[in-house]
DNA sequence: CGTGGTGCTTCCCACCGTGGGAGGGTCAAG
DNA sequence: CTTGACCCTCCCACGGTGGGAAGCACCACG
């Protein structure tokens, strides 16, 4: 099988086959007296493994540890579950951050008339202005004193 | 002011400063003699809602909008509610997206024993399984027929 | 047998922000 | 004058993915 083919019915694009090989993801194919790389039944379903776990979102290096643990006949099953336990942990934090940043947004978008007039709370609070009702970054240095007024 | 301090006063790292000022998002600044950048209190503030506006996650081109926007008297708050409005709904789309990842995620990690037995519904799942409970991703190819079981 | 189209190869560039660091000039305090 | 803290520019890296150019390989059709 050629990488078109490999690609077609594994859903990974030849360029990422490429890819993958070359940061060590996949071991190197197998290549033709032309230089070809050559594909089995048996590459097209790790690649289809590989597929579905960048589909879930995990990183390349967590999907080698993957990989290498199915590989593994004797593995524990207790490895598996943490590695998805840490993409979890991964996935929730940054469900977190971004649900703050738009509940925030959000806040501000609905406080804001929307109209032809130039008044705008969205504006106001990234000019400092609006102090009170921040709490997405959670930290991050209090002191802002006076407001030079220069705009708005 | 120097680049130093205004970084530490805009909580905006010196790096970033050059860099914003290289791809035009902030305008060149006056530089002393030898080369230095001077900043102005004026300068800080941009940097401040600059600073915030990514906090918030918006793009460097949807702050370049926003900046402008700031500086015109003349603007109307709904465009500026409109910005806001389209990263709220990339917010939110991207929120769905892990939160689906996460959940298939989990549901996985929960069947799945994490003993010392290498038998794991993650690993079968991934390899192609488990296609009753995967719901994620959508829109994929359901040609899964047999799977070669070289692996598992 | 030629030729065109398709497929494969490698290599470079781009994205988006951010950090790190090398190599060199400047400034202020001791 | 020396030392340490700054500042400058320029390159590289990250994570993954796509685009494209230049150059062979292969196949089918005329």
């Amino acid at each position: 099988m050629n990488i078109g083919q490999a690609s077609a019915t594994s859903g990974v694009s030849a360029k990422m086959l490429r890819y993958y090989e070359s940061i060590g993801l996949i071991p190197k194919a197998v290549r033709t007296e032309v230089g070809y790389r050559v594909y089995t039944e048996n590459d097209v379903q790790t690649l289809r493994f590989i597929r579905r776990a960048r589909d879930l979102g995990l990183s390349i290096e967590r999907i080698k540890l993957l990989v290498g643990l199915w590989h593994d006949r004797g593995r524990s099953s207790a490895d598996v579950k943490r590695v998805a336990a840490d993409h979890v942990a991964e996935l929730e934090a940054k469900i977190l951050e971004l649900t703050a940043m738009r509940d925030t947004l959000q806040e501000l978008a609905d406080a804001c008339h929307g109209d032809h007039r130039p008044e705008c709370p969205i504006l106001r609070d990234l000019a400092g202005g609006g102090a009170k009702s921040r709490r997405a970054p959670a930290s991050r240095k209090a002191a802002r004193a006076s407001v030079p007024a220069e705009h708005c």
